[in-house]
RNA sequence: UGGGAUAUCGCCAAGUCGGUAAGGCACAGGACUUUGACUCCUGCAUUCGCUGGUUCGAGUCCAGCUAUCCCAG
């Protein structure tokens, strides 16, 4: 039975609380604070590692951030994909830190404070849902069933509302903490610019129908997404959203109202977690985007993954962006939309 | 420079018998969100091509001018 923890301390409520939940039970903790890049701030997790008592490791991971999060967000956003940062990092660069950092110092664990459960399921592992609206097992469908079976939850069946609670009784400063969003390392939430400034300035190209007719200049096809309407510029008369954009061509497709549902798509990459494997035919639930429900679907095998077959079409399926698919509540596996 | 038509927010477009400027798109800000999006909320023409005139009152009527479009030259 693990008895040392070593618990990712983001500086944020969660994870402190994540961490003091634990200490009630009467487990040995310590902390842990990933650098993962310049605008990593390391003050909360201290402060948090010093109001629980315990010590506070801190482990740079800059360079593999760089190397596994930054260059394949980039390289992504170049063929016209777009990426999920915080998939990949969970995996190779979050949980695997902590893992490694956990048996270079000698603890028997990991945990972290997000909203997911684990549970184990014919022999494997799988993440579960959390219950409540802030459910993050969607981010975690990369997580190999090594990082699993040393993983701790301890949020697993609270909200967020009771975890700030829980945070205020314990007299912890971050309780108020605001909640993360945006792109860690892009704190102004600037993708385009940041690439262009690895990359250069991305053309000018055309907005075309589905018909292939120009109606207007797109500004580089990093600034787009599958199913975005803000942020287009041109005024057609009606609500407009991208269909497809093509990086080959430059171009990007818009089309109206309901024409950016889909009926199925292709998903590869795939990683398995509550099974090894699955059959043509099978029926799992997906969702196709962080804040969207599980949908009911049917999979077949593809070239090169699987493809799936939406019970009803799903809105904006977006290459890049991760397809999870669950069964009951944990999620069977994960993969990346072609 | 014969004839006809039209000129209202960045774009499109309502504006009745003259009564004190709809709406959509775009845009901006906010909410939501450990990615990008979507969605939602709020804001967005003291002014109607210009200049006069008639009216208690004109985007709405009249005159002239300007611009554009169409048909003839």
């Amino acid at each position: 039975m693990a008895t040392k923890i070593l618990v990712g301390l983001s500086g944020g409520v969660d994870s402190a609380v994540a961490a003091r939940l634990l200490q009630e039970q009467g487990l040995e903790i310590a902390g842990v604070c990933l650098r993962m890049h310049p605008y990593s701030d390391l003050s909360g997790a201290k402060a948090a590692a010093e109001q629980l008592g315990i010590p506070l490791i801190v482990e740079d991971q800059t360079a593999l951030f760089d190397r596994v999060v930054r260059e394949s967000f980039v390289e992504q956003y170049c063929l016209g994909k777009t990426p999920n940062p915080c998939v990949l990092c969970n995996r190779y660069v979050k949980f695997e830190g902590l893992l490694q950092a956990a048996q270079k110092n000698g603890f028997d664990g990991i945990a972290t404070g997000h909203y997911a459960g684990k549970t184990s399921v014919n022999g494997r592992l799988a993440v579960r849902r959390s219950p409540g609206p802030k459910d993050q097992s969607y981010m975690l469908w990369g997580l190999t069933q090594t990082q699993l079976a040393q993983l701790h939850l301890p949020l697993t069946e609270l909200e967020k509302p009771a975890v700030r609670e829980l945070a205020r009784k314990w007299g912890l400063s971050c309780a108020e903490a605001p909640d993360s969003q945006e792109i860690c390392f892009l704190p102004d939430g600037d993708h385009a610019s940041y690439i262009e400034s690895l990359r250069g300035a991305f053309p000018q190209g055309n907005f075309v129908d589905t018909q292939g007719r120009v109606l207007g200049k797109h500004r580089g096809i990093i600034r787009y997404t599958i199913g975005q309407r803000k942020g287009l510029g041109i005024a057609l008369g009606e609500p407009m959203f991208v269909l497809k954009i093509d990086a080959q061509a430059n171009q990007v497709v818009l089309g109206r109202a309901r024409e950016e549902y889909m009926p199925s798509a292709k998903v590869g990459q795939l990683h398995f977690g509550g099974v090894a494997s699955f059959e043509d035919g099978e029926r799992f639930y997906i969702k196709i985007r962080s804040a969207a429900p599980a949908v009911p679907c049917t999979l077949r095998h593809g070239e090169q993954g699987a493809e799936v077959l939406f019970d009803t079409p799903q809105r904006a399926v977006t290459p890049g962006q991760s397809a999870v698919f669950y069964r009951d509540d944990w999620v069977a596996f994960g993969g990346i939309f072609e």
